[in-house]
DNA sequence: CGCGTTTGACCAGCGC
DNA sequence: GCGCTGGTCAAACGCG
């Protein structure tokens, strides 16, 4: 994760959730489980490619720090559409002194977006998939598509990033509407597709598209300091005590 | 007044 | 070529 605290473009589409309550809801194990065959995939974008044919156990964390770190790389892992890249493993966090509150979101599972499921599959591994999303080790012509369910009664999830609704679809097959989301910094190009999972509305299917170019506007990066030098210098958005 | 949301219109891609 | 569908635009509107 210090890809974010370089400023340059922040590995994951979440970077903070300060708003919601359900911080020991993380995200779900269930996404462990790959989805066994392609979406279907009609005309046009994702009109069905919302939530059937996968698992929908559901996990809880128990705690924060490793576990949710990892939970986060095997997120990136299964939802990335972009071609497996070998790459290094993420860049161990620094020690440091900060805490960044944890993920909202409820139990989050594995969505196949159409453009998945029609783009070819997934990363080969977590470093991969850290790798991809971080814009490491790969063709940065491809985009950068992720995408989940959360089971959550809100249908914005607070991610950390400031996001301008720019457009409202009823869509095919689907009695939900879905919404659409684009980063409301300057520059950024990243969206969001936010609908209900139209065969569990308790389930918020989220899509991510792009990655940030910015820091998170809401993050508070905490600092490390050098045992050599004694300079300090921005180590990251997790708290190592939460590992 | 600035910013965000709403919503109908428009456009592009795809299948037939 | 036509119709369907998803994605985006932009004017109108609401809210703080």
């Amino acid at each position: 994760m210090a890809a974010a605290a370089a400023g340059a473009s922040t590995p994951f589409n979440f970077c903070r959730h300060g708003s919601h309550a359900e911080y020991d809801a993380v995200f779900s194990g269930s996404w462990m489980a790959r989805r066994p065959s392609a979406a279907p995939h009609g005309g046009g974008a994702s009109g069905s490619g919302s939530g059937s044919g996968y698992g929908a156990a559901s996990y809880v964390a128990p705690t924060f720090g490793a576990a949710f770190r990892q939970q986060h790389l095997d997120l990136l892992d299964y939802l990335s559409d972009d071609q497996g890249v070998p790459a290094p493993p993420p860049a161990a966090v620094p020690s440091a002194s900060y805490v960044t509150p944890a993920p909202a979101m409820a139990p989050a599972e594995p969505v196949v977006p159409d453009a998945v499921a029609a783009g070819g599959g997934y990363p080969r591994s977590v470093a991969a998939a850290a790798a991809a999303v971080a814009g490491e080790g790969r063709d940065r012509t491809t985009t950068d598509k992720i995408a989940f369910r959360t089971r959550s009664d809100d249908e914005i999830l607070d991610d950390g990033y400031k996001w301008r609704k720019y457009g409202k679809k009823s869509v095919k097959n689907s009695p939900n509407p879905r919404n659409y989301y684009r980063c409301s910094t300057e520059g950024c190009n990243v969206k969001k597709r936010v609908e209900r999972d139209k065969n569990d509305p308790r389930y918020v299917v989220t899509m991510y598209e792009g990655i940030h170019n910015h820091v998170c506007p809401g993050t508070v990066y905490y600092a490390a300091q050098d045992a050599a030098s004694g300079r300090f210098f921005v180590a990251g958005i997790s708290h190592p005590d939460l590992n």
